[in-house]
RNA sequence: GCCGGAGUGGUGAAAUUGGCAGACGCGCCGGACUCAAAAUCCGGUGGGGCUUAAACCCCGUGGGGGUUCGAUUCCCCCCUCCGGCACCA
């Protein structure tokens, strides 16, 4: 290639073949890089107890669903920026990785093309693996672990019984989402928006029984933790708090006419009492149910109950915009007036939250207030505001005030009186101050194939047994029908159901739910540290030195259910003394979706972009460095290729300054060294920056990061271009310094650079580079003048200047005089090093 | 309805503690190189005014108000979008 013009290879010397100018050897760079990261084991931790300093980065393994989008990339690319900083920071980093492998999509496969469910997930697996591999994302392979493996799952049964063991596993009737066309029970994430997520069938609510883990124990303890965990953002500590809905009031009960058994609701305002003037219970409610079986329910009412119960089935989602009810000729006893209440049943009230019963008191509720409206029943109202007229009969009136029409609690501001009407019930015994959840109960089991059989067996004689540890794991079965029909597929297999009794030694039907699949993952953080042990679950010693997890990376699509589920486990096994930290996640970080076209990429809406045409063709590190610029980590993203170009222009010129830098031998004499001036200059624009991109990295600002490694490479070029040809030291220390930022950025680049500037070791194991506090003194100061706090002038002044200093060189300034008019300043703000505002009358 | 988050050029965005709004990239415009194109390189690029030009001035961070010497940043009201929850008693 002939010399251009170009001014930056001037000092290059005599070019055989040019073999650097325009080209960036991104490929070959790739295959050395790692080849070395493979062969020099940089990404191990080999002794989990031994190793130094430990950090756990861990991102949330996925399902293997097969290809893997740039958008998954971003989850990859970050955790593996993340592990490389804080192992050149000096720590021993544990970053494995594993696969949440059971779950509906295998099975469906299974279905669809006849393939078994363990092949095409082995299949995925190996295809991810590979694409991960590509984008340099690198983990301690010799730690992976899939959750669809015996050795794995054995310890998710050994996990479900130590819950059964404590009570906390238990089998219930509970309301299930059914699909119709499938045949089949779904999770509630596989139901959008009401219907299935498959076939587009609106999903149904069927009364199965089912298995439960009792999270609602621990509902008080997930909430409260929650404080614990400052470094989670505060969007995920909110949903979760909302999810677990905790809201204190008062446990009434109200005798039934006819009824040994009391009506039990729960309010928050229990200081309303008084103004109670009918009950409201929700269609699938005992008493009514029980009426019903008896006969005893008008047949109104009953026709109502069947109608609402019959649309709840079809499609639970639908809300019912008008209220409606109709009323059940029971009658229920105020706990203090005595007075006869009416039950009505409605549609406004649930039976999922609280005791599916409440009391109504239309003056200072919204929604009994419009019931009553519509169905003329009498509204009282018991107190009002300080100010203003309170209750209008228009609507409710549901602020606070003094109590009024409530006998002696009359004249009590309403805290007061939610006390003092609570005591007064709970001496006669029919009420108490009670804290309700919105949480409920986890429904783990899954008539499903592709899950861990649950470890209990049914014995005629003996009823629920589990199996004895020493016989797991419960093997999954390859034999089985997979065509659905609304039961496990594990019923065909009959060598599977036959089982026998760990009572009675009789014969016994095993169980043939599998478990859900949130239940594998939340725990998998634990195995990881001896990912092949056999004899336990996990070794408590090494979980202990190394968790919380110090890093936990992934999408917030998890904010709620997995990191929930997780949270909980860990308590449970902290209070069985298998680990002593109560909380598995240190630092959360729940990075943005990437969408294209507006929108996340899907198969079906065909906007997916995949990495590996884009590695093909910019190499790894353009694609690893277009991510992490496209903004900020935590935000949605727009993918855009000609985006992609630019981070590829970048490596390149980059690139070639380390190559123009290194062509030439070391000692071969070059045109003599820049002026002292911009070689200074240069050094203190470097090394702030090394600053901003080490304090960016640390915020997690890898957009910023990035971007100071271009300001970098640019003050580089304009280095050499303005003349300092010969700042060889300049460069090399400029270069040696971008290169270590670069390392855990685009690191297969960075390794090439660093080799080529002499370094034995790999770059990944070079210190990050610290900032020269030296470099960054200044002579002279720019600083900004304001009059009346508009920007008018800039001026330079000797570094450390002092007020009077600066205000004597800012007065002196033209464009100052100019817009002081002579005027002496009324007031004078200085900031030191950056601003100086005169403030003069007008 | 409630709870979170966001709104900045043509565009992705930046501005760490209230201190030069728009860094860096994309796109676009102009130029160099080329027979030509691509690639690469150089310069310009918020809007408006004024000017031959430079200089200079005004406006500008969803809208309105406030605090302050000074507000993208803090406070109040409103609008829009995104996410979560939802007859939650």
């Amino acid at each position: 290639m002939p010399e251009s013009g170009d001014k930056r290879r001037s000092g290059g010397g005599p070019t055989e073949e040019a073999p650097s100018a325009g080209r960036y050897p991104f490929r070959d760079l790739e295959a050395k890089a790692h080849r070395r990261w493979v062969e020099e084991h940089l990404f191990e931790i080999a002794d989990p107890m031994g190793a130094k300093n430990p950090f756990y980065c861990l991102n949330m393994f996925p399902y293997p669903s097969g290809d893997l989008h740039v958008g998954h990339g971003r989850n990859y690319i970050l955790g593996d920026a993340v592990a490389r900083v804080k192992r050149m920071q000096g720590h021993s980093v544990l970053a494995p990785m594993g696969w949440d492998a059971f779950g509906l999509p295998a099975e469906n496969a299974a279905i669809q093309n006849q393939v078994p469910p363990a092949a095409w997930t082995r299949r995925n697996i190996d295809r991810m693996k590979r694409q991960l591999h590509a984008w340099g994302a690198m983990f301690d392979w010799n730690r992976e672990i899939a959750s669809c493996d015996p050795s794995y799952y054995k310890w998710t049964q050994w996990l479900f019984l130590k819950l059964y063991e404590r009570g906390l596993a238990y089998r219930a009737k509970g309301a299930v989402n059914w699909c119709p066309t499938d045949q089949t029970v779904l999770a509630n994430e596989q139901v959008i928006d009401g219907r299935c997520e498959r076939c587009d069938s609106v999903v149904e609510t069927r009364e199965l029984e089912q298995w439960f883990f009792k999270i609602t124990a621990y509902a008080e303890a997930l909430l409260n933790d929650l404080s614990l965990l400052t470094e989670w953002p505060e969007k995920v500590r909110v949903m979760q708090a909302n999810w677990i809905g905790r809201s204190e009031g008062a446990h009434l009960e109200f005798a039934i006419e006819g009824e040994t058994a009391p009506l039990e609701i729960f309010t928050t305002r229990p200081d309303t009492l008084y103004g109670a003037t009918f009950m409201v219970v929700a269609a699938e409610h005992p008493l009514v149910t029980a009426r019903i079986a008896a006969g005893t329910l008008p047949k109104e009412a009953a026709a109502f109950v069947e109608r609402l119960k019959r649309a709840r089935v079809e499609n639970r989602f639908a809300v019912e915009a008008e209220k409606e009810g109709v009323a059940t000729g029971i009658t229920a006893l105020h706990p203090v007036t005595g007075a006869r209440l009416p039950v009505w049943v409605a549609n406004y009230v649930v039976m999922g939250y609280g005791t599916g019963a409440i009391m109504a008191v239309p003056a200072h509720d919204q929604r009994d207030f419009e019931f009553a409206t519509k169905y003329r029943l009498p509204i009282v109202e018991v107190y009002r505001p300080a100010e203003g007229a309170g209750f209008d009969g228009k609507a409710a009136f549901e602020g606070e005030g003094r109590m009024v029409n409530s006998a002696e609690f009359d004249g009590l501001p309403t805290p007061e009186a939610r006390k003092a009407i609570v005591a007064a019930l709970a001496k006669k015994g029919t009420g108490e101050h009670r804290v309700n959840f919105r949480l409920r109960d986890w429904l783990i089991s899954r008539q499903r194939y592709w899950g861990a059989p649950i470890p209990m067996v049914v014995c005629p004689k003996c009823g629920m047994q589990p199996v004895p540890e020493s016989e797991l794991p419960v093997v999954l079965p390859d034999q089985v029908t997979f065509k659905p029909t609304g039961e496990s597929p594990l019923l065909s297999n009959a060598e599977f159901l036959k089982a026998k009794c760990p009572k009675c030694h009789g014969e016994a039907r095993r169980e043939t739910d599998t478990m859900d699949t949130f239940v594998d993952s939340s725990w998998y953080f634990l195995r990881f540290l001896n990912p092949r042990l056999e004899s336990k679950a996990f070794e408590s010693d090494a979980v202990n030195r190394w968790l919380p997890v110090n890093q936990y990376i992934g999408g917030v699509e998890h904010a709620i259910l997995h990191l929930l589920y997780s949270r909980f486990i860990v308590k449970v096994l902290r209070d069985m003394g298998l680990v002593q930290f109560s909380e598995p996640f240190e630092r959360l970080f729940t990075q943005g979706m990437i969408t294209k076209d507006g929108h996340k990429m899907s198969k079906s809406k065909g906007n997916v972009v995949p990495p590996d045409a884009l590695i093909e063709r910019y190499g790894a590190d353009t694609v690893r460095l277009y991510t992490l610029f496209i903004g900020p980590p935590e935000k949605d993203a727009e993918w855009n290729d000609r985006g992609v170009e630019g981070a590829y222009r970048f490596l390149t010129r980059y690139w070639r300054l380390v190559e123009e830098l290194t062509e030439v031998p070391e000692d071969t004499p070059r045109k003599p060294f820049a002026p002292a001036g911009p070689a200074r200059q240069f050094r203190r624009r470097i090394h702030e920056l090394v600053e901003q991109i080490h304090d960016d990295v640390d915020r997690f600002h890898f957009n910023t990061a990035v971007s100071g490694l271009m300001q970098m490479v640019n003050a580089l070029q304009e280095f050499q271009a303005g003349g300092a040809v010969g700042g060889r030291a300049e460069t090399r220390e400029a270069l040696d310094l971008a290169t270590r930022l670069l390392a855990p950025l685009a690191p297969h680049t960075a390794e090439g650079a660093w080799e080529r500037l002499g370094n034995k070791n790999s770059v990944a194991t070079a210190p990050w580079p610290q900032a020269d506090p030296q470099a960054l003194q200044k002579d002279v100061e720019r600083l900004v003048v304001q009059v009346n706090g508009k920007v008018r002038a800039q001026i330079e002044v000797p570094a450390g200047a002092t007020q009077a200093q600066a205000l004597a060189a800012a007065q002196a300034d033209e464009k100052v005089q100019k817009f002081t008019q002579g005027r002496p300043p009324k007031k004078v703000i200085f900031v030191p090093g950056k601003l100086l505002n005169l403030v003069v009358e007008v």
